[in-house]
DNA sequence: AAATTTATGTCAGTCATATTGACATATCTT
DNA sequence: AAGATATGTCAATATGACTGACATAAATTT
C-alpha cells in the first residue's frame, strides 16, 4: 500500500462551509506542502524495500515484523500486535511464514511460560539488515548538506508527529526514560 | 496501509544470537532511528484521516484521489495513475464511487475530448479540507518550537527523500520551475 | 478515408493484507 | 478449583491492489 492517508487531526472548526460551498478551511493555514511531501517521501522510502522483499516472496507485513523483532529482541506477540496495530489473525500468517522459513525463532518466556518471545535468526538479521541498508542510503542522501541543527530539527519534528497517548512497548523504548534518538 | 516497510540494516551487533552468519552490514551506520520515526510518524499521521474517512464509508484510496484532484484541478485520469502508482482498475472503483456520490466531477478536455479532467465539487472540497485540517493540526503541533531554519531543514529533508528520476505531473509542480513548498 | 494510437472504462479472476468472532490450549493468578 | 491471560487457529469477509483482455471514442498518422 502506498499509504497516503493524509491525516485528520482535530477539529477543523471551519472546514467545509468556509466561503460559498467550498470549505476552504483555514485557507492559508493548511500545510498542503508538508502533507504532500510526507506522502511522496514515505511512498519512495518504503518503495526501496518493496522490490527487495519481492525477491524473498515477502510483503511489507513481513518487513515490519522482522524489523521490530530484530530491533527489540524478545518482543512478545502481544507487543508486536500493539506496535503494528493489526489483529492477531493478520499477524499470525505472516509470523508463521517467518518462523517456518527460519527468519525468526520463538523462545518460551522464563517467567511466564505462556509467552513466546521472538528473536531474529542470523538469516532474519541478514534480511532486515539489507533492507535497512537500502533505506539508510536514502536517508543519508537526504540528510546530506543539512547541518547538525537541521538534523536535530528533523528528529524533533518526526518525534512530535507521533501520538504519545498510549505508547506501546517500542515507543516507550524510544521516548521513555531512555529518550535518545534525535 | 500502515506501511512500514523499513529497510534493512543489518547487523545489530549484539541482538539475539546472531553473531555467526548474520551480515551485520555497515554496523554503526544504519539509521534505525530515522527509519523507525518515519514509520510511527506516518502511521499516526495517516491514522488521523482514517477515522474520519470511516464516517463517509471511504478508505485511504478515496482520500488520495480526493487530495490530488483537489490540489491539482483538471488532473487527468492518466496523471492520477502516475501519481498514485496504481492500476487503472484499482483507481476505477474508487473514482467511480467518488463520482457517483458527487465528490468529484469530470469535464471533457477542451483540446482533447478523450480526456476526462477531474475536479473536486464543493462537497469534495469539504471532505478534503476537513481531512487536511486534521493533519495540519498535527503538523503545526509538531513544528511548534522549531525555528525557521529547522523548518526549512525539515522541508529540505522530505524533498530529498523523494525520487526525482521520473517525476509525474504533480512532482513536476512541486519541484519544477515553481519549486516552492519548503 | 482508413488505419493506428491514445485516453478512458470495464470485465473476470487473483492476491495480500486486513478485519471480526468464535474457540482451544497452556499457563499464570486468585 | 476457578478465572484470567497469552497465544494459536478456524471460518468468513472486506479493501485495495494486481494482470490481462477487451471495448469505445477521439485524435493522429498514413
Amino acid at each position: 500500500m502506498t499509504d497516503i492517508n493524509f491525516s485528520k487531526s482535530a477539529g477543523d472548526p471551519d472546514s467545509k462551509g468556509a466561503e460559498g460551498a467550498s470549505p476552504a478551511p483555514r485557507a492559508g493555514e493548511l500545510r498542503w506542502d508538508i502533507i504532500e511531501l510526507l506522502f511522496f517521501a514515505y511512498r519512495d522510502f518504503v518503495g526501496d524495500a518493496d522490490h527487495e522483499l519481492e525477491v524473498f516472496g515477502f510483503g511489507r507485513a513481513h518487513h515490519r515484523v522482522m524489523h521490530f523483532v530484530h530491533r527489540y529482541p524478545g518482543l512478545k506477540v502481544a507487543d508486536l500486535l500493539d506496535v503494528l496495530r493489526i489483529t492477531k489473525q493478520s499477524l499470525g500468517r505472516v509470523l508463521k511464514q517467518l518462523l517456518d522459513e527460519g527468519y525468526i525463532v520463538q523462545k518460551t518466556g522464563n517467567n511466564d511460560r505462556r509467552q513466546r518471545l521472538l528473536y531474529a535468526t542470523p538469516k532474519g538479521e541478514a534480511l532486515v539488515g539489507k533492507l535497512a541498508g537500502l533505506q539508510t542510503d536514502r536517508i543519508t542522501r537526504a540528510l546530506g548538506g543539512i547541518d547538525p541543527a537541521g538534523v536535530a530539527a528533523i528528529g524533533q519534528f518526526l518525534r512530535a508527529m507521533i501520538d504519545r497517548d498510549d505508547p506501546d512497548k517500542v515507543l516507550e523504548a524510544i521516548f521513555g526514560t531512555s529518550g535518545k534518538k534525535t
